[in-house]
DNA sequence: GCGGATCAC
DNA sequence: TATGGTGATCCGC
């Protein structure tokens, strides 16, 4: 249940069966294999794949039958950006047929029921409230409302700016030959697809081997974050103009705007609302695309309040912008439009309100904790493929002049080569140790608690705590403490 | 306080 | 041939 996605699609605007969208660069011919590019599997008529075999039309035509809700859990929506036209049923058949019984696949439905049973829990819970409890709940919530109402503010222009295929569009700008192919950032996962690989059913979040099966011609290219962040700086430098304290968010590829005072300087609609006009619209996407060129940098979110900006930048893919209208009425439909799953989770705002989270963020101010990771194995049944040194720290008192903002752990995961051999998990181990102590060296940090992560070749995760020691900081005192938590799960 | 699960990117 | 890495939080015990 967790897992579900809609397979409702929200009719876009461009309808109907496109081409791909770049010029005539995309080989029309059906020529598969290297240095050609094949049609993507645009309505019904399928190009080149092995998997042709089975249809989407008629039930069982040999391939092996999904049910619906096999479908409905381990294949997403097909209402992707860029995705229109597409077989989504013949996406859906290679995906289920790659991925489906994969050991991975089957950890997920366990989690999955795992989640059921948490939700039913709840219900029966629910159930049992008494009617006098409901309504003075209901009392509660009501009055809560009513002041949450007194309190609104509608008067800010916040935007949530998404850089539209981020990853992809770096790679596309320092490798204009890649521009026209499908192309995916990552590796053993796709991190981010171009939109001519999207058009494929490739799509982030996939394992490599799922997208490479959906097409054959994908070309991978490894993450660079460095260059990531070098790209985003320049961008926050752009909006800097905008909102001097503009922020980024949590990855790269998005960042937050508030555009008040700018506005009001600015610009002034008819209505004597603030609004990001069409003209200053364009010219913030000029602004930004002339710096940095590399992506449409308009997806946005434009809204009263971040919350809402951040979830309207999800609405008009790709490209485009997002406006919740400053009204209470616009506010409310919106909201009641949009699926609550959509609805980010609180965070800052939440720990204002909630004295308890408060309290325990404190509880580890100048305390710190020390994680190390997991060992994992490889579908072969050894015991190693991944691992993961997780540590939290102390920082030295100048870092962060907000302790909210302190970073509370730090850690260094890999994944490696199977073994079952204890001297070659050792071997790992050290290895991580390493890479941890030369972290937390770059960061100048030192923790106190350490914790082990051991993944499975089911993908179960263990996690073991070493007793709190003194700080430390360098390999080999890492590699000492862990060591006894590896060799108890040996 | 611990360990599992979840989230966001 | 076979599903990432990092930092943080929440939940249940």
């Amino acid at each position: 249940m967790a897992a579900v996605t809609s397979a409702a699609a929200p009719t876009q605007g461009h309808g109907g069966v496109t081409n791909p969208p770049l010029g005539g660069a995309v080989a029309g011919s059906s020529t598969q294999g290297h240095g050609g590019v094949t049609n993507p599997p645009l309505g019904g008529a399928v190009a080149g794949s092995s998997a042709a075999g089975s249809s989407s039309g008629g039930p069982s035509s040999g391939g092996p039958s999904f049910s619906a809700q096999a479908r409905a859990l381990y294949v997403s929506s097909s209402a992707k950006a860029g995705m229109d036209g597409v077989d989504s049923e013949k996406i859906a058949e290679i995906v289920l047929q790659t991925a489906a019984n994969s050991p991975f696949t089957a950890h997920q439905r366990k989690l999955d029921r795992a989640v059921d049973r948490r939700v039913a829990k709840l219900l029966a819970a629910k159930r049992k409230v008494s009617e006098p409890e409901r309504a003075a709940a209901r009392a509660t919530v009501a009055a809560r409302r009513a002041d949450l109402e007194a309190s609104r503010r509608l008067e800010r222009v916040c935007v949530v700016v998404d850089f539209d295929q981020f990853y992809a569009a770096v790679a596309m700008r320092d490798r204009p030959e890649l521009a026209e192919r499908p192309l995916a950032v990552g590796g053993a996962l796709v991190l981010t697809a171009n939109y001519v690989a999207r058009r494929w059913g490739v799509r982030s979040g996939q394992p490599g081997f799922v997208a490479k099966e959906l097409c054959r011609q994908l070309t991978f290219v490894p993450a660079e974050y460095e260059k990531y962040a070098e790209v985003a700086a320049t961008a926050m430098e752009v909006y800097r103009e905008y909102d001097p304290a503009v922020s980024c968010g949590m990855g790269y590829d998005e960042c937050s705007l508030d555009l008040t005072h700018y506005l009001r300087r600015r610009v002034r609609d008819a209505t004597g609302g603030l609004t990001l006009s069409a003209r200053r619209r364009t010219a913030l996407c000029f602004s930004t695309s002339d710096e940095c060129l590399v992506a449409p940098f308009d997806q946005a979110g434009i809204a009263p309040n971040f919350l809402l900006a951040k979830m309207g930048a999800d609405v008009n893919k790709p490209d485009g912008q997002h406006t919740v209208s400053p009204t209470v009425e616009a506010v409310l439909a919106f909201l009641s439009a949009t699926p609550t799953r959509k609805a980010p989770p609180p965070s800052a705002a939440h720990h204002e309100a909630a004295p308890r989270s408060c309290a325990t963020a404190r509880l580890y101010l100048g305390i710190s904790r020390l994680h190390l990771g997991y060992i994992s194995a490889t579908p072969r049944g050894y015991i190693s493929a991944t691992s993961r040194l997780h540590l939290g720290y102390t920082s030295w008192p100048e870092r962060g002049g907000d302790a909210g903002a302190m970073q509370k752990g730090i850690s260094f995961s890999d994944t490696f080569g199977s073994s079952d051999e204890p001297a070659a998990l050792r071997r790992q181990l050290w290895t991580m140790c390493e890479g941890l102590g030369a972290s937390m060296l770059a960061a100048g940090l030192v923790g106190e608690k350490l914790t082990l992560r051991l993944k499975d070749s089911s993908f179960e995760v263990r996690s073991r705590a070493a007793p709190r020691g003194a700080a430390i900081g360098s390999a080999g005192e890492l590699y000492a403490r862990a060591l006894p938590l590896l060799e108890r799960e040996l």
